[in-house]
DNA sequence: GCGGATCAC
DNA sequence: TATGGTGATCCGC
């Protein structure tokens, strides 16, 4: 066995010519592995290999001994359990649907060669000396191929032409391909620039009449397809490199068919098997698929379930059988490798370029996530991550630096005296609560200061990260929740009497809308900011009224559960222009408007009168759309601000105001500063009025109750009007971008960091701050809610765990209208994968498919 | 929730 | 000279 052999011959069988693919078919895998091992022997890379190879090797022997003590009695129970899954998966089979899955031929070398015939008949690839992306069928001849490095590929062979990457130009390219694959499935999924499955089911009869057409598009990208049309999406994928390049294959819908194909697949062929899983598998002479069905009562005793079920399911030739858009991102990240680092201030300085790198990816998504993870690796390229998970959702760069910088700041102490030597950095967020959490984390918050009030989310949960993550929760609060107070203006007054609310405890609703008293602070500001500036009428609000009704209408005939997580407020908020984009879209033909449209069902049936959120009025109605012709009709007395402009990319660098404040400089100046525990952190000079402010455990209690909110209104089935209301906000919001006639606080708001408005004025005292500086801008506005808090805590006897935290101002605050617009297409950017076609190991499939069905309409 | 590992492209 | 970047998931703690 291959895996054996990890050291002395000094052959790594991970490291050896991957010839699983198309095009690489009776290669001298010999002579091609020796020179991989001859150009690699001896490098840091080769050795972390032959570490790697040892360990998966252990695992193996591990996996061995436990099948040693397998006992008869064992297998047999196993056996009864696996016949029984196998009857029911067999029962379950769907051979119903026509999956096709299309794959481009070396899509990135086809193009190159597009553009540069000559190309065609040189062996070529795309990438560079350091990795190649693809390469084309010449190139493959002599085992080069992706993944491998651009100088070993010259080795093997000294012709080829390296062509650099040009993503632009594949992406363009992609989407040609696109617009076709949308003629046959406009729900198709891609998988990457090069790759889709599309379900032909539907609309085969019209579609058998297409191929014709569909060679004459291929043509025109001048690259070559293989496609395959099968049952599921785990064979579409396997059968669609049968007959590469430039083939077909059909897959009858037959059981005996599957079976019979199945039979002699190799396991390393099937989607989530890879390199160690063929492996693991190898060591009990397991190669084949048919090896599977037969060795399922074993593996079922020595893999885990998700994994022998996965197994189980290949065997049988079945997989996924339903398209499905890729569902919300998880995460986002950003790295970088380079020549050995070694000095720390260089270190922290990439790091906070990462930083820098990743918030503005994150700002055209408008994402927020709580958990940071920070990437590293050495020279002997060992990898390690450090992950802190903060109480608040976090999003411009100078937060995720604050968080970044400690974990980096901890692994740097943690080998002192010695240098950590890098080799690469990345920086990731996730726990993303995009829409959902802002309102929780600003409710508890406010709910904290209702003492006594003792809901079932307001336990203080501990926590649990390590010492650094308390660090950064401290640090974090403020700037997490000066987002919050972003919110406020339009969302918490607004939320005050929705329908949601109506069925939790009088002490949970205030928690909601900050209100045990009449009105909240917040509520107060915003009223005295209508009483100031809504005087006169603002005649584009009617237009609004009528956006919105028309879109609530519509809706709410649409509503089906959608996001459950997704909570209204921020939706609401922050997904204007997408709701309704969405909406305009669903008008003309794509039919899943409900999936953008989500129901948190948090709401309580029951509710007969609504409390606007603008009058404070009660509005005798359970018609949304009537009680939404009341708040449009409210807010159309509010006023305008002049000369703001909605021009988001003019006012992009929202943050770039703080980037002056910020700890780069500082830190690089000062020597080894940053080093010392005892040193202030300068870069986050501008959050410490808030962090004194702001204690760690009410920074926990508002993460704990935000949770448990969350989570009980998740639960809480079928409530629909609250969407309604939801959209209100939405189209409301959209409006107000859009017509550059801001009535809001929020928007206003919005415009106050932007260069064109060098006064700023405070949220709450409304009076125009003269100055540019925002710390002291924010020292302003923090005085004022500290006012404001201190005279609300009056009432309450506990003050000593007092937290303004959340209402800190927002200094970044023009980012929301960005997020306006991205939300409506929500994670389509970066993401490579989705949904496994052999719903591989995935434990859930989150329906979220058809929430994403509409984004290419948005592109 | 964290960290390492695996996998895909 | 020289072995990537992004995203997702799983498993064992």
């Amino acid at each position: 066995m291959e895996s054996t052999a990890a050291n002395g011959g000094g052959f790594l069988s991970r490291m050896a010519l991957n010839d699983n693919k198309a095009g690489m078919e009776g290669l001298d895998r010999d002579r091609i592995n020796k020179i991989i091992m001859e150009a690699s022997k001896g490098s840091r890379f080769y050795e972390n290999e032959a570490k790697k190879e040892l360990q998966v090797n252990q695992r193996i022997e591990k996996m061995m001994l436990q099948k040693a003590q397998i006992t008869e009695q064992q297998l047999q129970k196993a056996h009864a359990q696996v016949e029984r899954m196998v009857y029911e998966m067999d029962m379950s089979r769907d051979l119903s649907r026509l999956i096709v899955h299309v794959d481009m031929d070396a899509f990135y070398a086809a193009v190159e060669m597009r553009d540069c015939p000559e190309l065609k008949d040189k062996p070529m690839a795309v990438g560079s000396m350091s990795m190649l992306s693809t390469s084309n069928y010449h190139a493959r001849k002599f085992g080069v191929r992706a993944a491998m490095p651009g100088f070993i590929a010259k080795k093997l062979c000294p012709n080829l032409v390296i062509v650099p990457t040009n993503f632009d130009k594949y992406r363009a390219v992609s989407n040609e391909i696109r617009e076709i694959f949308a003629e046959y499935d406009p729900h198709f999924q891609p998988m990457s620039l090069d790759e889709a499955y599309l379900d032909f089911t539907d609309h085969l009869e019209q579609r058998i009449s297409w191929p014709e057409s569909l060679r004459t598009h291929w043509r025109g990208t001048d690259t070559t397809e293989t496609g395959s049309i099968a049952p599921n999406t785990m064979l579409a994928k396997v059968c669609s490199d049968k007959n590469k390049p430039n083939g077909q294959y059909r897959l009858p819908s037959n059981r005996e068919a599957v079976m019979d194909f199945i039979q002699n697949l190799p396991v390393r062929k099937v989607f989530g098997i890879g390199k160690v899983s063929e492996n693991m598998l190898g060591g009990l002479g397991i190669t084949h698929c048919a090896h599977l069905s037969q060795q399922m009562a074993l593996l079922s005793l020595l893999f885990s379930e998700t994994a022998w079920h996965h197994f189980l399911r290949i065997s049988l030739g079945l997989g996924s059988t339903h398209i499905e858009r890729d569902g919300e991102r998880k995460s986002m990240s950003t790295e970088r490798t380079f020549k050995e680092m070694s000095v720390a201030e260089e270190q922290l300085s990439l790091c906070r370029e990462l930083c820098d790198d990743l918030a503005a990816d994150m700002k055209k998504e408008e994402l927020r996530g709580k958990t940071v993870t920070l990437k590293l690796k050495n020279v002997k390229f060992e990898v390690k991550t450090r992950a802190s998970t903060l109480p608040c959702a976090v999003a411009t760069a100078d937060e995720i630096f604050a968080v970044a910088k400690d974990l980096l700041k901890t692994e740097i102490e943690n080998v002192s005296p010695q240098r950590l030597r890098l080799r690469l950095m990345g920086v990731r967020i996730s726990t993303f609560v995009s829409a959902e959490d802002k309102t929780p984390q600003q409710k508890s918050i406010v709910g904290f200061l209702q003492q006594g009030s003792s809901g079932p989310s307001q336990d203080i949960a501990p926590n649990r990260g390590r010492e650094t993550v308390s660090h950064h929760s401290m640090e974090m609060d403020p700037p997490a929740c000066s987002h919050s107070l972003e919110q406020l203006p339009q969302e918490v007054p607004r939320l005050q009497g929705l329908p949601w609310t109506a069925g939790q405890t009088e002490l949970q609703q205030a928690d909601v809308a900050g209100e045990k008293q009449p009105q909240s602070f917040f509520q107060r500001a915003y009223a005295k900011k209508l009483r100031l500036q809504g005087k006169s009428l603002s005649g584009e609000d009617k237009g609004h009224g009528s956006v919105c009704s028309g879109f609530n209408q519509r809706g709410m005939d649409n509503l089906k559960s959608g996001d459950s997580k997704m909570h209204d407020s921020e939706r609401g908020l922050l997904g204007s222009s997408r709701n309704s984009s969405v909406t305009n879209m669903a008008n003309v033909s794509v039919a899943p408007l409900e999936a953008r449209v989500s129901t948190s069902g948090c709401a309580a049936p029951n509710c007969e009168t609504l409390t606007c959120p603008v009058c404070f009025g009660e509005v005798r109605t359970t018609n949304l759309n009537v009680f939404n012709r009341h708040i449009d009709q409210c807010l159309s007395g509010v006023t305008t601000k002049p000369h703001q402009t909605t021009d988001t990319d003019s006012e992009s660098d929202g943050d770039g105001g703080l980037k002056g404040l910020t700890a780069k400089d500082e830190w690089i100046e000062e020597d080894k500063g940053w080093q010392k525990k005892s040193k202030p952190d300068e870069d986050l000079n501008d959050f410490k009025t808030c962090e004194t402010l702001h204690r760690p455990s009410v920074t926990r209690s508002e993460d704990t109750t935000d949770g448990g909110t969350l989570e009980r209104c998740s639960r809480d089935e079928p409530l629909l009007d609250h969407h309604s209301f939801l959209n209100v906000h939405s189209s409301q919001r959209a409006s107000l971008s859009r017509d550059g006639n801001p009535g809001t606080l929020t928007s206003h708001l919005e415009s106050q960091p932007s260069h064109e408005a060098s006064t700023l004025i405070c949220p709450v005292c409304q009076v125009p701050q003269n100055t540019d500086d925002l710390t002291v801008f924010n020292r302003h506005v923090d005085l004022c809610l500290n006012q404001e808090v201190l005279h609300k805590l009056g009432e309450h006897a506990s003050s000593s765990s007092l937290s303004s935290a959340s209402v800190r101002p927002p200094i970044t605050a023009k980012k929301s209208k960005e997020r306006d617009q991205h939300k409506a297409r929500p994670n389509k950017g970066k993401s490579k994968r989705r949904g496994p076609p052999s719903s591989p190991p995935a434990k859930k499939v989150k329906a979220l498919g058809s929430q994403n069905t509409i984004d290419k309409f948005l592109r």
